[in-house]
DNA sequence: GATCGGCCCTGCCCGC
DNA sequence: TGCGGGCAGGGCCGAT
């Protein structure tokens, strides 16, 4: 599924294909799409056409494109199978195309339009008010994300003491810290050799700043190797091709070594889905909090 | 107010 | 071969 270094590689694609051009018609096709445009799909369409994108801008996994001379945004969650893709005007439609974005100049020989495309809808497109740092209303009450350059990693560790939880749900809660899935929780706690179970309020400064600087690390690997160049037609996220499976060092290796100690990685429930760690380099605390 | 559990949705994969 | 069930997951909402 896309994480934050896949949004923002689609965020890059997408400012070099869609910046300074001005939507003529839109499409939606799947009405749960726009589910979280209250007022509904033809108003998200009318109220698009005729728009002109000034900038594509990212928090967390969201995504928005900036509409000149206005206080209004097309606020995107790729949600886990969304993809937004640059595509020749009048190819085949995707199988599961929600959201087609036809531009003024679309229609030229060679012409672009954009797609929202999504296989399990978790995802979804909305035309929403902005603050005014030109923050989605929506977006404003989520955390800076570690690859935000404002981000505080010593204000993030007092804040994570303060919290009376287990550190994984903590770091997965977007108001605290936002970017951060299930995958990149896992490999962070790894790299920090905590549990995902550790009291939030049981932790050192330093173990916070530690397993912070470790997310971002694991992101920066990822989008160094997902850098892909962005004169390629297609601004592409595809979860099952993951270009940093292969990288991930307990996420998923369930029975397999520790890349670190050789222990085997262990996978245990958690919030209704799996989490994976080394049971000699991340110990169950003695008073584990989920 | 903070914390936590359940649900949404669809395709794939596995076991019977 | 066909079918049913489990699983994947972020965000939202309601309960505590």
């Amino acid at each position: 599924m896309p994480e934050l270094p896949e949004v923002e590689v689609v965020r890059r694609g997408l400012e070099h294909w869609v910046t300074g051009r001005r939507f003529a018609a839109v499409e939606v096709t799947h009405p749960r799409a726009t589910r979280r445009h209250v007022a509904g799909a033809d108003d998200f369409s009318r109220r698009l056409r005729g728009r002109t994108v000034s900038g594509v801008h990212r928090r967390g996994k969201y995504l928005w494109l900036s509409l000149e001379g206005t206080d209004e945004a097309l606020l995107a969650h790729l949600g886990m199978s969304g993809q937004l893709l640059v595509q020749p005007a009048g190819s085949p439609d995707e199988v599961h195309l929600r959201v087609r974005l036809r531009f003024d100049d679309s229609d030229i020989p060679g012409g672009t339009e954009l797609r929202f495309v999504d296989q399990r809808t978790f995802g979804g497109l909305s035309l929403v008010s902005t603050d005014e740092h030109g923050l989605p209303l929506p977006v404003a009450h989520i955390a800076r994300d570690p690859l935000d350059e404002q981000f505080e990693d010593t204000t993030f560790a007092s804040a994570l003491r303060r919290r009376r939880t287990g550190l994984k749900r903590a770091l997965l809660d977007q108001s605290l810290v936002s970017g951060i899935g299930n995958i990149y929780a896992d490999e962070a706690l790894w790299r920090a050799r905590l549990h995902y179970a550790r009291p939030t309020d049981s932790m050192t400064r330093a173990q916070g700043s530690e397993v912070i600087a470790s997310a971002r690390a694991v992101m920066v690997e990822a989008l160094a190797r997902g850098g892909t160049s962005f004169d390629s037609l297609y601004v592409d996220v595809n979860g099952s091709s993951g270009y940093f499976e292969r990288d991930l060092a307990v996420y998923g290796r369930a029975g397999r070594p520790c890349l670190r100690c050789g222990a085997l990685v262990v996978r245990e429930p958690f919030m209704n889905r799996s989490s994976f760690r080394c049971p000699r380099c991340q110990p169950r605390p003695r008073r584990p909090r989920a």
